[in-house]
DNA sequence: GATGAATGAGTATTCATTCAT
DNA sequence: GATGAATGAATACTCATTCAT
């Protein structure tokens, strides 16, 4: 059913590029990597892509000089830090794929996707930006486009999606409400299902009926404040 | 040349509303001050919020020093610059609320917000991160929150509107839509257009019909080109 | 005689660049322009060019923004430095060609410009290494060539050179002499003299009978003891 | 392969001249040490003193631990470098000495010295600039005086050679040619030739003829472009 | 008031050297 | 002994902000 080109890319069996390494690291270098990864995308899910490396230097508790040996320049930080992730998004796909109802399988994947980038503001942005990492990230966002396309297709050979929708929507739409998600985060970090849902309405051939909202708005006061206090965590 | 409605607002015989100013200012002053907000919209919408105040100086044909003796910090700059734009918000909802037709009413309030919003990367920042200028630009905010309230109370009154639908939601969708819009504007600035629709489809209280998508998605290719080149604008 | 292009150059009557910047700079600027190329000029000749603009501006009492602000970029300081002093070598290249006597005309120019690099470790590098300031470097070096042409052609014309001397050897023996004299400035800083004496005694058609050689060569203890001082010198 | 005369100084069963090592290295350090000194040359001859030690080290297929090991220190290394080197000076001053003519012994003995120098960056600022290394390289320097000297005596009661040159002239003469020479060398690496004919005909106590110089001076255009090349390799 | 000069903390990155494995 | 990981001071350059002219 599936080419096994496409397959082999995210098998289950054959995890993601744990072992493609010259030669394993060091136990302690290991351990500084992790430590420098974790500190990575902490300082980053508050501040922003923009942090610098002493920052996140200093948050692991090493020196800068370590953060350049493991990683080389900030770019392949952001790399490291994001590849992966990104390149899981084909394996949400795949999976969808298998889903026995095309619309759910499609829902799902969006959900997955969304779940994802709402909660990683770093992972956003190198997704969509790409301000650093350029190169594998936007190899990865490549690699994921014709399984995302392939989604698409069978929902709306089931007769489940209104067939003008396009593959590329399915990306630009979540990446509007995780990004305008963000901002909220901290009142309502899955208010992105409240849109989703108003989407999904839109994006079928014909009305369901009316599905009620899943998640509730923002009060006014809830919006005014987390938007004050995201101000203050930059600066 | 601004559109009316956006120049009324700050006309120099209407003060500023918040009419904390001492005095107006001298002549060649208050050409000075226009001159430096022309020139920070500029260069802000050309390289982003980020850009230098020498940069914006050099634009307005002054030195940094009048920019801070007019604006005191780049926040309050940035502030100034804004406020009057989200204002003006303020008057397309209240313009929304004479529309004979609600539901109308509040889309065309939401196509000018997204239409003001999508072609402003300065005003868009300020509107939802407020990284700058928090005070005056939260003030304006808290203004027009009860002005869209009523234009989603009178559509839901109308039953053209899905009933647990909030205020909050509106500008949620806007900044979402607008915002993903910014990183393809290069290709297709009105892309929020093929969203909204979507939306508002979802937002009735019950199906309409299929409306047919407005704008085209971006093909693939455009949406990689345009990611890459919106990377290499950053650097 | 002289063609008037070549005379504008360097006419004493048209002095040295001093009238071409757009504004004059304002008193205290100018001050600090000052202080950061005379502490320019006294770090570079105690440690080379390969000073920090750190160093500069902590010499000069200033702070590295002013030094930036002054010049730009390390390449331009280093421009601004020399260009003046290279240029300078046109003038004397003039001047020599006036000399009633030909071959006392080449040799006085000689000496001059080796006084002028044996006293000046960052003039030589830039004249040589141009590692810095390229672009203005090449240029006032390019203008300089032919005025040494002629120097040379003259002197051959009157039968007191080697014709088979060329332009571009001048250059060389020049920057050969006054390099290794470099490193034993403390104690000689002439000695380029005792070995140019020699040079020049090779250079005649033929032999003018024995000149003594005018500086002490170095003890050997000398030697050792500046080599020694230099060594210390850089690092 | 090294030149014989060099290959005896550095011969494993005549260890070295400063009788200081505590014990002869175990096999593979030993292999390990010679590997290090080998890398070092080429690169330092390819990109100058200032290359690092970690680049040392990979070229030398070791950790940057063990070239601290076996040297200590990066001055130490360069010392080790070129110490062999210097002292191979020595042999060829000892050999000049035994030449049956002693103006030719003395001229070999500079072309020896300047061939040797011209081909090595690193060479030439060890013995003259010595930043590195001071200790060793300056005794070096010391043993050479004597030989040298006696060189010089010798050609001067043959009255083949100018009373007043004296020893200390001979190093200083040969490092001046050769520092040139290095700038050059991509164009004209045996330069050095020509102006060493030049100071050598005036080393004469009297004239023997004009001497044809023995190798072309550089063109204009190659003089201009080989300095830009050397300013492009130096960043 | 306006100007633009001065300041200095901050950024990404390199490299000699030390030290745990 | 060998390895390569860790360190941090140093470098060129930027920019918000203050202050002398």
């Amino acid at each position: 059913m599936k080419p096994e080109g496409l397959k082999d890319l995210a098998d289950p069996a054959d995890p993601p590029c744990v072992a493609d390494a010259p030669r394993p690291l060091r136990r302690d270098a290991e351990r500084n990597r992790q430590r420098i990864l974790t500190a990575a995308v902490e300082v980053i899910n508050e501040r922003g892509l923009e942090v610098s490396l002493d920052e996140v230097a200093r948050r692991a508790g090493v020196g800068v000089g370590t953060v350049y040996r493991r990683f080389g320049t900030k770019d392949e930080l952001a790399e490291a830090l994001f590849v992966d992730r990104i390149e899981s998004i084909a394996a949400l796909a795949e999976a969808a794929a298998e889903a026995p109802d095309p619309w759910s399988g499609l829902v799902s994947f969006m959900e997955q996707m969304a779940e994802m980038l709402a909660g990683d503001l770093g992972l956003r942005h190198m997704l969509m930006f790409a301000t650093y990492g350029r190169d594998k990230v936007s190899y990865a966002r490549q690699r994921n486009a014709p399984l995302v396309a392939r989604l698409v297709a069978r929902a709306q050979a089931a007769g489940q999606l209104q067939l003008d929708l396009r593959p590329t929507d399915i990306p630009f739409i979540i990446f509007a409400l995780t990004e305008a998600t963000q901002f909220v985060r901290e009142v309502s970090p899955g208010i992105w299902r409240r849109y989703l849902n108003l989407v999904l309405d839109g994006l079928r051939p014909e009305r369901q009926g009316v599905t009620p909202l899943p998640v509730p708005a923002l009060a006014p006061e809830e919006m005014e404040e987390t938007l004050r206090q995201y101000a203050l965590r930059h600066r």
